[in-house]
DNA sequence: TCAGAAGATGTTAGTCACTAACATCGTAGC
DNA sequence: GCTACGATGTTAGTGACTAACATCTTCTGA
């Protein structure tokens, strides 16, 4: 049985990562040592390193990006880029949101108001965006196509913006739209 | 004379990013300490960090800032937000590209190489962004705005990856162009 | 069933970015 | 010349991260 091992390890992972994301809210990120978290999920701080990277990875290891591919393949090639990407990421973060919604604002909240971890935000976009350019265009993806999907990104990451910046009053779903819309209506601006 | 005392500050500070950039470029970021670069500068590795709070900005202290938002107000108010930037982000880096195209280039491609850089620029870009933002809108900017800004600066972006992934071979104004038609043609689609 | 392979974990000792406290030393003004 | 000040050096830390090696558990094959 090498499933043994692999629950095990999950668990382990998913304890590093509870207990981190409890320590960093309570105590704040940067107060935070990678040996209390390891301690607190009783296990030595080198093993934190055999499973997260480094100290911003066990925040933001999430892996919505298949996720958000998946959902743009679903929807029909006709519609333009920015269409695919404005609905898939609606779609794709609406199901998470649904499910999640309070552990999603503590997270989007806690990566996006500590500097450390914003900068590693935009590095994953990075990653990020030559995916989507890669799933809006068949073949090989144009400058054009490369520009749409970080602009689409961009107009995505001001919504998540806007919705911690008042604590999640406002419906995310509703903050995408509106993002996009206003990116559509500047258009001859 | 406190002249002379901050002539020698001026001096130092360039003495350090001269050295910096050179053995970056030398021996790569990550395998150059801090303590070799105040070597070479002669001085010690205190001394660095009072003048660059961190080894990042030794390469990114730039302020271009204050540049794009005087660029965006010298244009008329009449045109809309993204016209603005675009030209004033057209002008503003077209001064520069043309007194220092080299030494750019090889800033830019360190930035965008190094992925430390990488994220610490990303995470300026979210200041450039308020800047800008503030600039283009009378008062204080609505959501819709910083939409728009933020659009901007990812073109912008997109353009200065495009420059230096084939080395600097096209022209980074016409990229910039580029980026912004392909923004404008594929917005709503 | 038992010996050893394989994999996960702990221990220890390091490197390097960065900070704080204090000493030093040259220059500036009296 | 004496003193106050500003820039610099020294030293001793902290904390993220790495590498080398020991240990212990689980699985495998005779």
């Amino acid at each position: 049985m090498a499933d043994w091992r692999e629950r095990k390890k999950a668990l382990t992972r998913q304890r590093l990562q509870e207990q981190a994301l409890r320590l960093f809210v309570e105590h704040g990120y940067e107060a935070t040592t990678v040996a209390r978290i390891a301690a607190a999920a009783g296990v030595s701080h080198m093993t934190f390193f055999r499973y997260f990277p480094t100290k911003e990875d066990v925040v933001l290891s999430d892996s919505y990006d298949p996720l958000l591919v998946a959902a743009i393949r679903a929807r029909p090639a006709t519609e333009g880029p920015v269409t695919r990407i404005h609905g898939a990421v609606r779609d794709g973060l609406g199901v998470i949101y649904a499910a999640d919604r309070d552990a999603l604002l503590e997270r989007v909240r806690l990566a996006l108001r500590t500097p450390a971890l914003r900068a590693r935000l935009w590095e994953n976009q990075f990653a990020t965006r030559d995916l989507l350019a890669e799933a809006v265009s068949e073949g090989a993806p144009t400058f054009g196509t490369r520009v749409l999907a970080s602009v689409c990104l961009a107009a995505l990451t001001s919504a998540l913006e806007e919705w911690v910046a008042d604590d999640g009053a406002a419906e995310l779903p509703d903050l995408i739209d509106d993002a996009f819309r206003a990116l559509a209506d500047g258009r001859s601006t």
